[in-house]
DNA sequence: CGATAAATTGACATGGATCAAATACGGTGG
DNA sequence: CCACCGTATTTGATCCATGTCAATTTATCG
């Protein structure tokens, strides 16, 4: 199933752009210095596309490498044994689904792609030479790690305790800003590419539901999704609707330059 | 409202058995060295004291010590702005809720006491310090930090797509394992000294509807649940009812010595 | 022994699930 | 460029797991 593979060396100059995502990213969230982006563009890592609801890690895997987004966008999920299924994650290019395989032998759950992805991997003895040689890489990656469980945290009381409404504003608002962080949500745009279907899956609605509920956030002008296209009209209101605070995304910089 | 207030040199022999609780916790998820394990119970820590529903880090500190439950049982919550509250994590002796605080400085949730409890706080520079001389035990409570978020995630599947009997049996089957973890769950029975509205806000159900569930689990002989005490008599036939898989606990060893 | 919190019970209401059909739409082969 | 197909969206009708409200009983504790 998988369609293409390619091999990049460290040292190499015709890197592909995606790979500052993955800087991008990190410097949403910490302070880099231009030797700790350097090195993070040095790192060896091997590209592998995914064709659309294709799994990139599997439960149950032991993986060797990490996996980084490039391209696309993905999510972590999980299944019931009689197919009830829950997302718990999506992610954007730049993101690390599976940077706790470091750390966590076996997989407790699946990583897929949502749309035609390409994905990265990096042997985790890279990675591990690499937070060896520079700590502040590991502090970058371990806080990457923390602010995954909290936007798990923040996803728990979305199901736990927001209706509807709130919880689809406020995944929209969280998604708004996390592609912000690593530019891309032009004017406020950005692709969605993800069925009403999956968003029941990832906020615990079912999809009809979800149709409704979207239904109203277009009608009172809040948003736009057309074409997993979503604008944001009217961030104001949307935030109020979700009931939104974007503290627990701990970004210091609003939007990587 | 803090009760007592007393603190520890390093080097020092009448320290408090609970001091071991945080060995055994990092030793029911890794291996630890005997180095290590002394390392760990040469910390410097101040201990407080606090009465049921008292806040032992709130939502906003920044803290500059990471806190440890040597006794006792606290949760981590956040209130919406009308006043529902989510539960997102409980904490037996032994586990260190606000790790994170290591590397994100701001606290986007509330860490409280559930019942009278004694809590060791460790400065961020002894943390620091430690880690630093034994790379192991970086590694331990990095992986610690990544079972959080294991747990975190489990929980939103329960919210998300568990019913009510499934969800409270899973929360049970949970607290059992981890209970043995640190080895306070002799006989399958263990202390949980929570309200059945407690139960509700971690758990995204009514109080009205615990109660209920409780009493079917009860009378299908599953568990028993008295005075916050919690004996499981049917483990099997709970777990099956819980569709619990405790792979995500990522345990190493099933009770510590 | 009150007093206050927690557990329990009953009656009733509802957000959201489920079921079933009817469009719309993206992609593909002719 | 169009006809066709499988998938996604939308709509309507109905149902139910859980919520809400209110009262009663049972701890718990100074």
């Amino acid at each position: 199933m998988q369609q293409h593979t390619t091999s990049y060396g460290p040292p190499h100059s015709d890197r592909p752009p995606e790979r500052h995502r993955l800087v991008r990213k990190l410097q949403s969230i910490t302070d880099l210095t231009a030797e700790e982006r350097q090195a993070l563009l040095d790192l060896p890592m091997t590209v592998r596309s995914y064709a659309r609801g294709e799994d990139i890690v599997r439960e149950g895997d032991t993986p060797s490498e990490c996996c980084l987004v490039l391209e696309g966008f993905a999510c972590r999920y999980k299944l019931l044994p009689d197919g009830r299924r829950q997302i718990m994650a999506f992610h954007t290019p730049g993101d690390m689904p599976d940077l706790q395989s470091l750390h966590i032998g076996v997989m407790d759950h699946s990583v897929a792609a949502m749309m035609p992805t390409q994905a990265a991997f990096i042997p985790h003895t890279s990675m591990r030479d690499l937070t060896h040689a520079y700590p502040g890489l590991l502090h970058a990656f371990w806080r990457d790690t923390l602010i995954d469980a909290a936007i798990f945290r923040e996803w728990l009381i979305g199901v736990g305790r927001r209706d509807g409404h709130e919880r689809i504003a406020h995944l929209i608002c969280e998604m708004l800003l996390r592609f912000r962080g690593v530019d891309l949500a032009p004017n406020d745009t950005f692709k969605m590419p993800v069925t009403q279907a999956d968003i029941g899956d990832a906020l615990g609605l079912s999809h009809v539901h979800v149709n409704r509920v979207l239904q109203d956030l277009r009608r009172d002008g809040l948003i736009t999704w057309t074409n997993s296209v979503v604008s944001i009209l009217d961030w104001e209101k949307l935030q109020k609707r979700a009931l939104f605070d974007a503290t627990y995304l701990h970004q210091v910089h609003e939007a990587a330059a």
